[in-house]
DNA sequence: CGCGGATTTGAATAGTATCAATACAGGTGG
DNA sequence: CCACCTGTATTGATACTATTCAAATCCGCG
């Protein structure tokens, strides 16, 4: 096991050029790699994009490879056997996907919009990990961070109705979508919904038909604005925010 | 940061007592420390008792500690400002408590049936995890573990009938109170809820009245007999299962 | 412009919550 | 040891929310 001589004093230049403008070498798990780690892991990483509900990693099917999403929202889910389905979480930009030391994923991982990922293998990732103990850190840092939201969300299933779980969606997205967003902002968000009424149905445990009700609800009561179907705006984030429960 | 001597050849007798019979060193995060490391840790230790409903760590508010469950069962929840409550976990002997590298949980746990817990001080937990690496990996292990079930948890609040809940329930029970029951085993089944109808309310998403109502409902099919109240046996865990949806 | 899938709207129904009353378990004191 | 007492659990009647099934409308796109 070879030590990792950290250097900080290395350019830009020695950086990947697939790295210099991705997010997650700054916010995701890429930033604790040294310049060196982070060109040889390049070397087996590539880019691919996902239409809207290309699957990217299916349930219970072996996994070979991590990805940073670099672009869009990912939705995970879980299924019953007689096709009933929850979402049960979503990945933006720069989050990680891949279920670390388990050869099978128990979720199904797909492209909510259009999805733009850098993949690795499972085995060069891993053994980085074993060298960088900062990187298993980050990865700690990340999946306490997805079971905090996780347990927000259990809330939000378990105990909210419809009229709130349509708006902690509606929250939820206008402070993820915009990176530029100050939450604490009172002024009109606009946003494009990164999916469909059946998936933010299968996100709330409500049926299409409930899920637009309630939208409609909420627009007439001005509390957010549908420009037309994905184009929501929110003229006082505070507001929604009180609809949450 | 000095480097840690790793010697296996060290006698039981090296052991601090307290961790001699703890389940939590065989199968919990104390089994990747040396003696040496668990006898320096153990010096901060001390076991406590609670009684059912005794808070332990509450809601946003600064913890100091960490605890291995040692006993019992102790019930994670999160709650609306409007008094609505949602259990969002359960911990067993030797899960861990305690939320790593951040001030305030977020969650509130409390004893659901009496528990025995072994604390230890959050500053020498985290700072023998960052001599000891496979104590980090040991704590990733678990909240991924934590994360899955967390998961299938969504599941069962977003899409499951209150029936299919509450057998999902007393499945997820049997399997995790009796530690030498075999998953595959049908045979009878025998065990004590470790908490009352309204705490199994708050992790269904249920009221007490529907929870109830739907244990009669499976008694009446004879999937379950109550004895009494708590005390409940499954002759059949497969036919339970089956009521899991 | 017209097609097809997505979304909204409508009416009837089912499932769960709510409110109220009763029954039960388990502990206490006579 | 039994009667009582208190909190917990069950049962009943009704209200209400969300689902289901069906139809209409909208949106994006060729």
């Amino acid at each position: 096991m070879g030590e990792s001589a950290l250097r900080k004093d290395i350019s830009n230049s020695d950086i990947p050029a697939l790295c210099v403008s991705c997010e997650a070498r700054h916010k995701g798990v890429c930033g604790v790699l040294t310049p060196e780690e982070l060109t040889a892991l390049s070397k087996h990483t590539s880019k691919s994009t996902h239409t809207p509900g290309r699957e990217i990693v299916g349930e219970t099917q072996p996994v070979t490879s991590y990805a940073n999403v670099m672009r869009g929202v990912v939705k995970l889910s879980k299924m019953l056997e007689d096709g009933r389905q929850q979402v049960v979480g979503l990945k933006f930009a720069p989050d990680l996907l891949g279920r670390p030391f388990s050869q099978n994923s128990d979720v199904t991982a797909e492209a909510a919009s259009e999805v733009e990922t850098c993949n690795f293998p499972k085995v060069a990732f891993e053994s980085l990990m074993k060298e960088n103990v900062g990187l298993e850190h980050r990865v700690l840092q990340q999946t306490l961070k997805e079971l905090d939201e996780a347990r927000d969300w259990m809330l939000t299933l378990g105990r909210k109705t419809a009229s709130e779980k349509v708006a902690s969606f509606l929250y939820l997205i206008a402070t993820h979508m915009d990176p530029e967003l100050d939450v604490l902002e009172t002024g009109t968000t606009q946003f494009t919904l990164p999916m469909n009424r059946s998936d933010i149905a299968d996100f709330l445990g409500l049926t299409v038909e409930t899920v637009s009700r309630q939208i409609t609800k909420l627009r007439t009561e001005k509390i957010i604005d549908v420009v037309v179907n994905r184009q929501v705006s929110v003229p006082n984030l505070h507001a929604l925010r009180n609809r949450c429960g």
